[in-house]
DNA sequence: TTTCTATTGTTACATTATGTTACAATAATA
DNA sequence: TATTATTGTAACATAATGTAACAATAGAAA
């Protein structure tokens, strides 16, 4: 028995239990969430995995977006726990299962019923190494108008994330972590229109940023083109250290 | 074997999985929590369950808050799931199964680790009944500053769950799910200043309550005092149906 | 009846926040 | 040196909020 036959050892992992993960990158325009695709199948998915015996909650999702992203130092939040009877249906992980060469019969816990717990992942774009799971042959960044049909409650889970983003856009720091370390006012705001959807006004939103008191001001960046070149900001705090899962 | 000898029957149950409820109450003057007293352990916990394995996370919940304060129709909301390796500490319970003479070899999957999913309810103080569960010989209201020693991590439970509550105090219409019907804006007043813990400003209150338009008017209440009567009012909407969990 | 007290509903004004427009500064180009 | 696109900031208008004041009034006391 190969381990390609048995990706995930039922002794190890706390049954009935698993997470997903909305993984939202920003690319300059549009704000993407990561989609894993199934060997074979057709069929898309958040990334997500099971919770080790002895291992914490955020320890796993922690380990698990590490896996899919190359990115070590990742803002996470968790938003929701989905629990409906509507999630339980075997077939989608019967035919993932079968596509993959895996023995069902030994592994017919992944069958059973799941309760998720959700969390939001932000992450700079330009930083990530998207890497499919041992069950998947794709994983790729889709733009929110764009999304693939999803497996299950994927995508009300997505549509959770996003109003769950849209609510703590303005309580947390949340714009650094989509963004390099310094970035421009306007990259800023397009960050956040990119999140609420709607345009912004450029003199008020400086006006805001700035008085926030929370942006410190770098040497300005010469773009090439022919007008004033904007300054570059980062932010004060280096990391939303009490939110970052360790 | 007695059904009390055995009160939680493992295979019903999805194994490492509980909920835990916030139960809030006003009693016209402060925020009041409904804790348990388990028999003869001097052991205080928040009121919980286990979540079978043909009903959802949601139905299990508002079965289980209704059971602990006989009340039908209950604001409830999940604010948070809590999965640290330090909740795994099997010392209480054993010692609840004990002292309520419960066999524990045949209990054990009660010792095991647990995650659990909390919620918080609000319900009108004056409607309840409150129940002792199985393993319980008290269930009392308690008012945050007086709150007893709470088992494992369940303080810490509370405080996240005031600080969802406040968090959502604005967005959502929390004041009238802890009052009756018709209430005066000097008691809804009162809810408010109960949650956030500060006063707040009469006039503005007010203003503000009026000018949200979610407020009718109905008739004067005369207290018996010698001073102007207040109007009585009630909220627009009869229920926030989409939050109620069926 | 009249006066008094405590509380309420509402207005008035001051302060702060936000929305909108305008304008000067400036980096590259022609 | 003029031109163009964009940026930083100021100016003004509007809306929201904080604070204080005042008239209305239900009952008690004089």
């Amino acid at each position: 028995m190969s381990s390609k036959k048995h990706p995930f050892n039922k002794e190890e992992y706390i049954p009935h239990l698993a997470f997903d993960s909305v993984i939202f990158g920003f690319n300059g325009r549009k704000l993407k969430i990561l989609v894993l695709e199934y060997r074979n199948t057709g069929l898309f998915a958040l990334p997500g995995g099971f919770i080790k015996h002895n291992e914490s909650l955020d320890q796993a999702v922690k380990q698990g977006v590490r896996q899919r992203t190359g990115i070590e130092d990742i803002y996470l939040e968790q938003f929701q726990t989905f629990g409906d009877l509507e999630r339980f249906d075997p077939e989608p992980m019967k035919r993932i299962l079968k596509m993959n060469g895996i023995d069902i019969a030994s592994n017919d816990w992944l069958l059973n019923r799941f309760i998720t717990v959700a969390y939001y992942a932000l992450i700079n774009f330009e930083k990530v190494v998207p890497k499919p799971d041992s069950l998947s042959d794709g994983i790729d960044w889709y733009s929110l108008d764009e999304l693939p049909p999803l497996m299950m409650d994927h995508r009300k889970i997505i549509e959770k994330a996003l109003e769950t983003l849209r609510d703590n856009l303005d309580k947390k720091l949340l714009g650094m972590n989509l963004l390099p370390e310094k970035f421009t006012m306007k990259e800023l705001q397009q960050v956040y229109e990119a999140i609420i959807g709607t345009p912004l006004n450029r003199s008020g939103f400086q006006r805001k940023m700035l008085s926030a008191n929370t942006l410190v001001r770098h040497e300005k960046r010469f773009s090439g083109n022919s007008h004033k070149a904007p300054y570059l900001y980062s932010f004060k705090k280096p990391k939303e250290v009490p939110k970052t899962i360790k």
